[in-house]
Order: C-alpha cells, then structure tokens, then sequence
DNA sequence: ATCGGGATTGCCT
DNA sequence: GGCAATCCCGATG
C-alpha cells in the first residue's frame, strides 16, 4: 500500500537527510535543466508571432473559452529546439464557485490550485491517479480553467511517439497518429508538457504557445458538440452539465457521447451554422 | 501521522 | 467493458 511505502521513506530520511524522494528529485531536475537550455536558446520565428494568440485571447468566460480553443493549435518547442503541433478538438469547462466538480469549487484555493485563479492564460497542471498529468488554462471568471483533452497532431508525430512509447510496455505495437493525443495525459506526455510548466502563462511563455490554424477559414462553421464531462460522475447535478466541447466526428477525440451528439443536431456555436457541410473530412494519418 | 479519493490510462478478457 | 496501477493532495485528528 501507499502509506507504508511512504512511512518507509520518512523513516529512512528521517537521519539529516532531505525529505525529498529520488524520483521527485529526478522529476525536479529534468525541470530545471530544461528551463535553462531553452532560456539560452529560446527564440521566435516571424511565423511564430504572427500566429500566436495573445492575452487577450484567454481573457473570456470559461464556456467561452473552451469552444474558443476548438480548432487552436497548441506548440510545444522542446530544449532542443524541435516544434511539435496539435490541434485542440476537444476542451472541458471548469468553473469556479457552484461548480462542484471543479478544482476550485466553492473558491476553495489551495497550493494545487493557485493557476486556476492566476490571470487568464495561466497554465494550470496538476497530477492526477499518481501517475499522470493534466494541462488546464484559466479563463475569466474566479477559479475558472479549461482542461485540454485532446489534440489532433499535426507536427512532429515521430517525437510525440517516442515520447508516449517511453512510458508503455517495450514491445507494445506503435500507436496511430490519432491514438498520440487522445485524452488529457496523453498530450502531457506527447507534447512533454512537465509540472512545472504550471502557472506559467500561455501568452508569452517561450516553450509553449496557442497559435490561430492558419489551415482553418476562421469564418468557417465548426461542428461543435457540447456533451457532459468525463470521469465526474459523483457530483450529482453539476456532472450533468454539457460542458464538454468537441469537434464532431474527428478521430481523435477521446470519447463520442452518441446521446449527446443526437440531441445536439446542429450543435454549431461557432461561425455560420452551414448544416453539416464536412462532417467526417478530417484527415489524420494512420499508422 | 494517517486516510480517502481522484478532470486517467493501458492491458486484459 | 472491467479493473489494477500508483501517489499526490487535502482534510482530519
């Protein structure tokens, strides 16, 4: 059990040792070795600036933001300098106060959650089942933050693939492109988004950005699907909230809520409603 | 100090 | 579709 291996550890480091276990170590300093290369190294393209979206942006009511981020595209540039690309296809709302299924549920503001109530843009990620983590940005509103769920890779598959094979069995069959970002962990670990990126802020921080898709017409309808949340079942009213947003019938969202995809016929909320005008054209690569 | 739960994933049947 | 893995965090005494 967990509490016995901790007490263990306590008791070993109880002798003039730091209590600090060996794989937190590790963890800490993969952080920090990784903000001093890039600190070194870090520059922007012209491209760079002229797709990424500033504060501004972020600085709109949860709900809002979370469809907003639909059709995004989330960079990630590595120490090495590699670029990897994602387009978000599916978000959560979270909101502060009522919501109950939220971090930040009735403003309750802890160490772990500071991010959620930082200016919006704020990157919030925290560790979730001991081994996985999540990537959330806040919005408007007190305590409020979008959860990132899944993301359609458009860059630097190959990388994102070791990287998610790195923590699978050895041996195990290589995942499809739509497989790589599938679910909130999963774009943690393809696009090496660390704990420590937490309260780092998505509008100017040099290792992460949000970029427009310079592929999508912005006045383009996107189908958007508003379903209930994932993995909240116990919170009564507020897991009945469709506050789940994602594009309809793209392969790489994690999970299709056939319920909420009947009775959200036209679920279009962003752009000109064009009645299903390309439903099932996306293109990922398999593998 | 101890305890219970969790915004998940991958592997198994 | 079921379920184990795995540990941090926050609450409680």
């Amino acid at each position: 059990m967990a509490g016995r291996k901790r007490t263990m550890l306590a008791a070993e480091g109880a002798v003039n040792k730091p209590k600090v276990s060996p794989a937190k170590l590790q963890k800490r300093i993969q952080c920090e070795n990784e903000s001093v290369e890039t600190e070194r190294s870090h520059y922007f393209t012209k491209n760079d600036l002229q797709h990424r979206l500033g504060e501004e942006f972020f600085n709109q009511p949860c709900i809002s933001l979370a469809k907003a981020f639909l059709g995004k595209v989330l960079v990630r540039r590595c120490a090495d300098g590699t670029e990897l690309r994602g387009r978000i296809v599916e978000t959560e709302a979270y909101l502060g106060g009522e919501d109950k299924a939220s971090h930040s549920a009735g403003g309750k503001r802890t160490e772990r959650n500071t991010a959620m109530f930082m200016k919006p843009g704020t990157i919030y990620v925290y560790p979730i089942y001991g081994i996985y983590l999540c990537m959330n940005v806040s919005s408007e509103g007190e305590g409020a933050a979008v959860l990132l769920r899944s993301l359609e890779p458009l860059q630097g598959q190959p990388t994102m693939r070791q990287l998610r094979a790195a923590r699978r069995k050895e041996g195990a069959r290589q995942l499809k492109d739509k497989e790589l970002c599938n679910g909130p962990s999963k774009l943690c670990q393809a696009l090496n988004v660390p704990r420590c990126f937490d309260r780092r802020d998505l509008a100017s921080d040099p290792e992460v950005w949000l970029e427009r898709d310079p592929d999508t017409n912005p006045a383009g309808p996107l189908d958007v699907v508003s379903a209930t949340r994932i993995g909240i079942e116990s919170h009564g009213e507020w897991a009945e909230k469709l506050w789940r947003f994602y594009l309809r019938g793209h392969p790489c969202v994690s999970v299709v809520n056939k319920k909420a995809e009947r009775e959200s016929l036209s679920g279009n909320d962003l752009g000109p409603s064009d009645v299903q005008a390309d439903t099932g054209q996306h293109n990922v690569k398999r593998t």
